[in-house]
DNA sequence: GATTAGCACTCCACCTAAATGAGTGCTAAC
DNA sequence: GTTAGCACTCATTTAGGTGGAGTGCTAATC
């Protein structure tokens, strides 16, 4: 069967007025409410043909017809097309300067949490591609070494390290030189085994003391960033009653809470296409607890290779159009942000 | 009326029963589960006299009788008394060494939550007391000058600061200098305007640029450590239904998300009386979206003046001996873990 | 005087039946 | 091809009915 302009406009009505209502729709409203001047009749033809070929479904006998997950599809891949959306006021937030990365993405959580009335999610952009800027050891107190490394992008990361033996002051000064002259420039991913045991030859006299040190530097660049995902807005899933039961509720809740899972969607771009915004309806998503949600990811990007994830979670009738705008601004606003004062 | 023994004991039973059970209790149960081998009219007497003088409730006519707030006061205050309780395994999983505090915590209060089922807070130890034990600035590239503040209990602040001139390797140096005699030994709260324009004053020459470093110093220092609240186990409110309807779900929800409500909670122990345990019981609470729900905290210590509180919320019904023993434990493990390695 | 058995009463929780109504599929007419 | 009409389906609502848990009161008993 062949899906025609006719079908596509009933269907196209179908899911817009089930995104409003979040209620089954009926032959009669559609025929009422758009200008196909068509009797309920006649829609009903239409709507049988168009749950036969699989882009709505009825949830029993004697209701009215509700998008499947390939209606939603069809209505994300070619109805939302290259529609530029009103630029939400959201820059005024997002400029009142705040050095802490942690917290700007804290911040964009929840402003979007509270612009779209949905759950949103977002991820620490990764930093594995940049590289080390600069790295000091300095004592602190007896036995504890602190290290800093600050990494491309002004992303630091700190450790302090128990040392067993005291280190000399000169000690201190030619580890610090080492340890610059080896890690400067090279991006995280390029510091391995060889590297590190090459340093610590390189050390030769100070060995012992001086390869611990050296590998707690390493861990401390290694050290996964654990997870870095904020999340706002969970408790919005109670607005869409087809969200809100308890199982449900409480499922979602615990995945964002634990945030382990959220991990896979954030993680799930293939990169690049389609403008970096991804659309998973249902069980499209990896993540099992969200089958009756659809999710939409952008992924940002601040500068080279710092990239992250936005998500947002929702009902499946979610406003795709305005979400998906939303992403779009924010993604360049981010961008002009990091440019500014990167 | 007097509350004689027999009657504590009767008002004993209906609260443990109703803990148990989160049902209604009635006289017959009541009759039968006890040793005091009264009849159920009995039973009935002393309950209406318990319910007259406000211990517990009907919520309706012909349903068994549920504990009022002040019948759970009654319950915490005499009942629970110094029974101490079985220690619970979590050390192992506290043991595990993680540097950042912020880990530590959000572990805390994950164990707690899963070792209580109910929701759990904690608070990071505020630093308000503590002293500055090293400063340091250093040059990361060009305008960009990386600041770092270790406090005692080696809590670590970074700031990059910008800076419009180009600084000295001997300005930073003789920077350090200064920062490092005026600012060493003194606790956060000590550094006031007075003191920092008196440095300024040292700085002298190189004016301008130096006092704009110090006052970012300053900034990073003084900088509130905003809201450093970890929660978990949110979704255990769905476990008791009499928290698990929409409207409140969700208001306590959004309570723990948003976090800023909290406070009011963990900052709000009238110091050092009974152990640093409190509880609040319904709308002894200061947040109102737990009107429903019983509070327990505790302040917790790690050597001197850092304090923070951990706090567990669930229904009026919670286990308050096993959540005040839990919470005795975790106090003295978390003592000793830094006392261990602070 | 305290305790208890008994009984009438209350009221929630649960069930069932009927009414409602939105929506469908089919058929026959246009 | 479109439409009006009608019989049919089925979730939802409403109303009535029943059972049971629990109470309060009273009168008998210890």
């Amino acid at each position: 069967m062949e899906l025609d302009e006719r079908k596509t406009k009933i269907l196209q009505a179908v899911i817009r007025n089930y995104l409003e209502t979040g209620e089954p729709v009926g032959s009669r409203t559609i025929s009422k409410y758009t200008d196909l001047n068509l009797s309920s009749a006649t829609i009903r033809n239409e709507m049988a043909d168009l749950e036969e070929m699989g882009y709505i479904l009825q949830p029993h006998t004697s209701a009215g017809r509700i998008p499947s997950d390939k209606g939603y599809r069809f209505y994300v891949d070619t109805m939302m097309e290259a529609k530029e959306r009103e630029v939400v006021e959201m820059k005024e937030m997002l400029l009142e300067r705040q050095d802490k990365m942690e917290q700007v993405l804290q911040r964009v959580a929840k402003v979007l949490a509270q612009n779209t009335q949905y759950a949103t999610l977002i991820s620490a952009p990764k930093m594995t591609g940049n590289k080390v800027k600069f790295v000091q050891l300095s004592r602190v107190d007896e036995g504890q070494i602190l290290a800093v490394i600050v990494v491309e992008g002004n992303v630091i990361k700190n450790n302090i390290l128990n040392v067993r033996e005291e280190l000399s002051d000169e000690t201190l000064l030619k580890l610090n030189l080492l340890l610059n002259t080896n890690l400067t420039g090279l991006s995280i991913s390029e510091i391995n085994l060889g590297m590190i045991s090459a340093m610590k030859q390189q050390a030769g006299i100070h060995s012992d003391i001086v390869s611990e040190v050296i590998d707690a530097v390493a861990d401390a660049i290694k050290a996964e960033e654990d997870l870095e995902i904020y999340t706002s807005g969970t408790n919005n899933i109670f607005r869409y009653p087809e969200l809100a039961d308890q199982e449900k509720a409480s499922e979602l809740i615990n995945t964002f809470e634990e945030k382990v899972q959220l991990e896979n969607l954030l993680n799930n771009d293939p990169d690049g296409e389609n403008t970096g915004i991804q659309v998973y309806i249902g069980n499209e998503s990896p993540v099992s607890s969200m089958r009756d949600c659809s999710v939409v990811t952008a992924t940002y990007e601040l500068g080279d290779g710092m990239r992250g994830t936005i998500g947002i979670v929702g009902p499946k009738r979610m406003d795709y159009d305005k979400v998906v705008g939303t992403l779009k601004t924010l993604q360049s606003k981010l961008d002009e942000i990091y440019k500014d004062h990167g």
